[in-house]
DNA sequence: ACTTTAGCCTGTCGGC
DNA sequence: TGCCGACAGGCTAAAG
């Protein structure tokens, strides 16, 4: 489900809810996500207040005097704010309560999310070796281009490896490479200087119009208000196979990169 | 140091 | 109706 604009929505969705509360206590009913949820989250979070709720990539930090909770919302993970007496789902796997009556709810079917406790959590294993921050001023088209240099990998891996630049899934880096009119095969090292600049205006254009939409909701995403995302009436290559490119008529192509679909128009990406 | 692959899970959808 | 395979928005560890 998510990627970076979607957990960008359910930040913002959670964070006026819960900012200033207290951890009163956090309810862990299946322990088995990605990685199993270490008991030092439930030592360390209940007693804390909740200063803000900020993102690194895709990861949500629910931050504290003392030290933050990580939380990944994997392929199929949500979270909500619900009243404490709200009754838990099936998926329904933690709750973080707060003393203002509310709790924070993470719902998640494929168990591909996390949950950890970190004093530091900008040098967690999880976080420490990730690349910028698309939206940040660090990447720009120079940065892409120096880091592609001598890499054979396609263009379209080479920009959803989170070690290069974090945010981009799969669902924005097709809508990416279509905007730059750049062909998702072609090798990231073999690409111009130039065509980064374009790229990496595209990548920021896409997850900036994404974010302002709330997110893609192509099957079951909803932020932390509960809102769907409106961003899938925009988008112009993912999901569209044999469907009418709306720059040139071209019916989108549908290919398959690293166990992961990808959609794009053959006459318009070169 | 880079690239590729398998695998973690459940739910849904299309074809038969 | 039901069964079965394919596929789904992420990411890591291990192997090559």
């Amino acid at each position: 489900m998510p990627e970076l604009p979607e957990v960008e929505t359910s930040r913002r969705g959670i964070e006026p809810h819960i900012v200033d509360s207290t951890v009163s206590r956090i309810v862990v009913r299946e322990r088995r996500l990605r990685w199993p949820i270490a008991r030092d989250v439930d030592r360390n979070l209940p007693g804390q207040a909740i200063s803000s709720v900020s993102r690194r990539a895709k990861y949500l930090l629910i931050n504290t005097p003392a030290g933050s909770a990580i939380l990944h919302l994997g392929m199929s993970g949500s979270v909500s704010i619900v009243d404490r007496d709200a009754p838990a789902g099936i998926h329904d796997h933690f709750d973080i309560e707060f003393d203002s009556g509310l709790m924070l709810r993470f719902r998640d079917p494929r168990r591909f999310g996390s949950l950890h406790w970190s004093r530091d959590p900008a040098s967690h294993r999880l976080l420490r070796d990730l690349g910028p921050e698309p939206l940040g001023c660090e990447f720009d088209g120079n940065y892409l281009w120096r880091m592609s240099r001598g890499r054979r990998v396609s263009v379209k891996q080479f920009i959803m490896n989170a070690n290069i630049v974090v945010g981009v899934g799969n669902i924005y880096a097709s809508e990416s490479l279509y905007l730059a009119g750049i062909h998702p095969r072609r090798a990231a090292g073999r690409i111009a200087a130039h065509r980064y600049e374009v790229l990496a205006d595209a990548i920021r254009e896409v997850l900036g119009k994404a974010i302002r939409a709330g997110g893609t909701t192509l099957r079951d995403f909803y932020g932390g208000d509960g809102e769907a995302g409106y961003f899938k009436q925009q988008l112009e290559a993912y999901d569209r196979e044999d469907e009418p490119c709306r720059r040139c008529n071209e019916p989108i192509a549908a290919i398959v990169q690293g166990q992961r679909s990808t959609y794009y128009c053959k006459r318009c990406q070169t």
